[in-house]
DNA sequence: GTTTTAATACTAATTAATTAGTAGTTTTAC
DNA sequence: GTAAAACTACTAATTAATTAGTATTAAAAC
């Protein structure tokens, strides 16, 4: 038996730039992550080369239609994303989301009332269930 | 006049490194962040060509003591944190701020209660002043 | 069924990032 | 003052990441 080893490594920028259209379009041909792309757009190789490196990873699956290949997120957006905040959080935060929050609070950015009702939101939403 | 354009660019990994000691120690020699680096420890002369770069991206100041340089932030450990925070959730919670705290909220980590006592701290310091 | 189009695999070239060697100079130790 | 040590600048080599070309094959169009 073989257990998926979940040895986070953070994408490059590259690779992440495809996941976030994959992740967004749920699954897509090369052709449609290059039409999402912003330009300039890069070269549709440079995309699929990228893909396959995904792919290599266990990054993406995906399934074959004729000579074309539909593609897929194998690490899901949030999966990725907690463990990107749990290494920054971990790095500029000595690994607590109270500060974090609380670095948040203090900033002009996001003001009291507003993290209040954030607060009060989410309580709504716990006691719903 | 010359206004410094806060172009934020994300460090590289050899950079950050370098920079997480600065910021802990405040200032520091080049023989000193080695010393803070942890096995396997990077050749001096790593160090020294990767701090330069950081000084030529005006990242770091220095004062020379000598022959020898002491280097020090000109970016702040929070700034930085700051705009990195922002990017992250520009592109993972839609930049929207209460996406990102009822995400890490609906995880065990960190309770609601807890935020909301960050908070009231938080009121209770503002008003002091 | 032949031609055109669309797709990928494979390869190679380029650029970015990282590492560390060599030379030369200042400082320190004697 | 001379030798050793410490330090930086400059250079070069290596590795990682990115880009895209070429060859080939499958599918689609006719």
């Amino acid at each position: 038996m073989t257990i998926k080893k979940a040895n986070y490594k953070p994408l490059t920028k590259a690779e992440e730039d495809i996941m976030q259209i994959l992740w967004k379009l749920g699954k897509a041909f090369i052709k449609d992550i290059v039409d999402e792309m912003p330009e300039p757009k890069p070269h549709y190789n440079t995309v699929s080369t990228n893909i396959k490196i995904l792919a290599d990873k266990e990054i993406v699956g995906f399934e074959s239609f004729g000579k074309a290949n539909r593609y897929y997120p194998l690490v899901l957006k949030d999966d990725y994303s907690r463990k990107t905040m749990k290494q920054f959080v971990g790095k500029y935060f000595g690994g607590s989301y109270s500060e974090l929050f609380s670095f948040f609070a203090k900033d002009k950015d996001i003001s009291i009332t507003e993290l209040e009702k954030i607060l009060s939101d989410l309580k709504n939403e716990n006691s719903k269930k």
